[in-house]
DNA sequence: TGAACACGATTTGTATGCAATATGTATTTT
DNA sequence: AAAATACATATTGCATACAAATCGTGTTCA
């Protein structure tokens, strides 16, 4: 019988992992090793056996002899992530639909309907980490080793940009997001029907949807405030 | 002043590295904490810290409650790399021509001279190391954070691949070697060009070279044995 | 004879104490 | 008064001791 409770080291990796996901730890963030042992209930070596692991896997950065932080996010990482996204997805998704077992496509129609379950009545903490389990699966699909390490990359920075742009902040945002979950609906499809070429498309559809989502947020449209009578001061 | 003595823990870092990337310790060694931190003059914690971090690159290994040990190379990890690794080093000589800075040129060029120089009166171990140099720096080149991941792992089974196929045998394989480094040259140039498609093309070349390499290896010509009398058991 | 078991030895994982480095504050010096 | 410096404090890095798990070996029992 393997063991079913989960050590406190790897407590302490899910629950920093998903903090950094969802914002709750920001980017930047200062992490102790002495609050953070005692809060986990750790001593200080495994645990920064775990913030080392973190580094390795992008989610922290660690500077010598000045602790560890929460990997930053900045515009040109914006950029960087554009660039990076749709090549690598496309090529997991391809390989996704040539080797995916039926164990798999079967984890991934239950996170789908976990994925629509929380964009109903989930908060954005849930869509973010259930979207972002979804992604996960399609990587472990592809199996393709080399390819994993900067697409695992990619997700911990969607999971991030998408707890800022995802909310829906009006219906136009609102049937964006539904639009995203009819994508995986196809994306399942098309691995299920072992369609290489099919699954690559959808992935680049699904990020040209995530930065038109983006885009809109960024360069938002003008306020529509008629021209004449210059503001003195800030109107209240 | 900035420290010119190097950490024990560098020293191990880099040791360690450079004896996975040339095969000195070959995939799937163990590796004993105790023996190790014995060696390089540093206690188990750091020497832990060095391994998760050589982890985290795909260097190495971990399994829970059973040490470290050096990473596999399967053949399936040979098709898989063969798979990923034109299209990320495409991706990476892309975004090199375009973000390539002066003093980095500069840095390739010199380590070229140094692989000319290997290819002359160094051994494959030199050669290894010097062409893994070379195609680190265009990994710095391009600078994005989420194609590198990938392309480092890539460059570690590159060099093992490379140690273990790269020996000229024949004059065959050494005009081969000496093309790739005239490729060398070329990417020099469409990088300093700032020839973003040009550098592209050169990369998926240049996998192309080093997967005909593997192949002629792998799937050798026939033996040229006349048909004709079967052999009754192994002929001496 | 073979399989299961128990025990000793080896190796990994964790905790704690100490050393080294960085930070913040108060004092001194110009 | 401003800058530099020295000192106290806090935090990271490392070494050692101990706990837990694994592995090899010899023994017992079917």
């Amino acid at each position: 019988m393997p063991d079913s409770t989960p050590s406190p080291k790897d407590t302490c990796y899910q629950a920093l992992k998903t903090a950094i996901l969802t914002l709750e730890l920001q980017p930047g963030a200062d992490l102790d090793e002495a609050s953070l042992s005692a809060e986990f209930g750790l001593s200080r070596t495994p645990l920064r056996e775990v913030l080392r692991r973190l580094a390795g896997e992008g989610y922290v950065d660690l500077r010598l002899n000045r602790g560890a932080r929460v990997s930053e996010m900045s515009h040109t990482t914006l950029r960087d992530f554009f660039l990076a996204a749709p090549m690598i997805y496309g090529a997991i998704l391809q390989l996704a639909a040539q080797n995916a077992r039926g164990p798999q496509i079967e984890d991934l129609k239950q996170t789908q309907a976990r994925f629509r379950e929380a964009l109903r009545k989930g908060s954005a903490r849930e869509r973010a980490l259930v979207n972002n389990r979804f992604h996960e699966i399609t990587g472990e699909m592809a199996g393709n080793v080399y390819l994993l390490p900067s697409f695992r990359r990619l997700l911990i920075d969607h999971a991030r940009i998408s707890m800022t742009f995802y909310r829906p902040r009006d219906d136009d945002m609102a049937r964006n997001v539904s639009e995203a979950a009819d994508q995986h609906d196809r994306i399942i499809a098309a691995i299920e029907a072992g369609d290489a070429d099919k699954a690559a498309t959808l992935a680049i559809d699904h990020w040209n949807l995530s930065r038109h989502r983006i885009e809109l947020f960024v360069m938002p449209g003008g306020l529509d405030l008629p021209l004449g009578a210059p503001p003195r001061a800030a109107t209240a």
